[in-house]
DNA sequence: TTCTGGTTGACGGTCGACCGTCGACTGTGT
DNA sequence: ACACAGTCGACGGTCGACCGTCAACCAGAA
């Protein structure tokens, strides 16, 4: 008897679809990576054919990271075209903060009315493994997480795209702050568990205006604070 | 005696600064005018050397351009690479307009507490042209400038940017909406013109929540309007 | 010493070419 | 007639090279 070689039933083997990253895309992470990181430093040049060389690609590759990048606002190039990491004033960061208020109360506003038990239980979810969780640097991704679920459950991708525009900056200012001292203190941790406690059940009221005042709520205290720590460096600084 | 010939005082010849038309920014505008324009239909699909061809010029000066495109959300990319124009879909045109709506509302809460006296005057000469304008498509244009000037007003780049973002796909929009049964009627000038006014009364108050309001009030409005007309075309392209 | 003019090196803009991949077409065998 | 396999053309990804430009540097003249 033949063994049956052309089964109709679908095979399914949980292959992962294969993805070779591209050159460029690689590029574009370690350059990211470099500049969240601190290794390129704010104001240091990219310039692509010492990159080429140093991460042997050419510089097509860097090329088309380097724009990337510049569309996400971790870069500024001059009008010659020379990319350099961007260095953020503190004028940038309250644009930053404030933009991502103005991003964060509408999603909460769209995401009340377009609520679904996943976004829920993906909150809840969150919310027990930042309780659990003591490792700072750990806290900080999943406070972001939460943030960023609720901007998703606004189920409108024009503002999911603009926060992700965004998000590289406010991560490349967090990263400066960070790197020169610790703002993160289990006070801190503690607050933010609170408030996002409290989003979510102002969430679930499906209230858009609740829900909208809870986030000014925890946004304009997370913004004072930040601008406060900002301008307190920079009049060290000085 | 000497003519001196080293004036302290800055010498202010009115030059313009020279600046030749890069080859990828031609391509660039050539492009956008091509897609906003309906030369360039959505679907079509933008092969770089074909094009490069078209307009003599290199795949790089193309490809550059595509990638810019894309940033604006004219272009949408399959996994290969490949670029077509977006067509948008219905869908797509609720999420634009809410998001503008919620860029639009922002903006014009933060334009309340950096009102300067340069806006209000930009804003009165704009409604006095859209009145004495009777032009159709300079209407449009007065229309969106009269919302820009708020947006700028805002005081925040990042906002502005995403304005910058969003902005090519309303034209998009717009513009396939306008290309199938022209929408702008006398009535809907006056409506606009009375809108306008009615936003900068609003404004002047420099009160958040009343301006908040009126812009509220403006947008939803057109975003009715618009959202109907588009729901009845879906109908009967059904 | 200071100004000026030229040289040089670094960098981005642009180009043409090579490669692999994917899809359409076609011819062949059943 | 249909299914399959091989072929071919179109396309994007990547690369190396050439060019003009700009700024820093240097040397010679006032």
């Amino acid at each position: 008897m033949k063994t049956h070689t052309s089964q109709k039933t679908k095979i399914e083997v949980p292959f992962r679809k294969i993805q070779k990253q591209s050159v460029t895309d690689d590029v574009e992470s370690q350059l990211r990576d470099a500049i969240l990181s601190g290794a390129l430093a704010p104001g240091e040049s990219l310039a692509e054919a010492r990159l080429g060389a140093q991460l042997g690609v050419s510089r097509a590759s860097i090329r088309q990271a380097k724009f990337q990048l510049m569309n996400e606002g971790l870069l500024e190039f001059d009008d010659r075209g020379t990319a350099t990491v961007r260095s953020l004033t503190l004028s940038d960061a309250h644009e930053i903060v404030e933009f991502r208020q103005v991003l964060e109360l509408a999603a909460i506003r769209l995401a009340c009315t377009r609520l679904t038990n996943d976004t829920i239980a993906a909150l809840e979810e969150n919310i027990r493994q930042t309780e659990r969780e003591s490792n700072l640097l750990k806290l900080t991704f999943l406070d972001i997480a939460f943030h960023e679920a609720i901007i998703h459950a606004s189920g409108n991708s024009r503002l999911v795209d603009a926060w992700r525009v965004l998000r590289p900056q406010l991560e490349l200012w967090l990263a400066g702050v960070h790197r020169r001292h610790s703002v993160v203190t289990a006070r801190t941790c503690e607050e933010t568990v609170a408030g996002h406690q409290l989003l979510l059940t102002a969430l679930k009221t499906g209230d858009p205006d609740v829900a909208g005042n809870a986030m000014s709520e925890h946004t304009s205290s997370l913004q004072k604070w930040l601008l406060l720590e900002a301008e307190a460096e920079q009049e060290t600084a000085v």
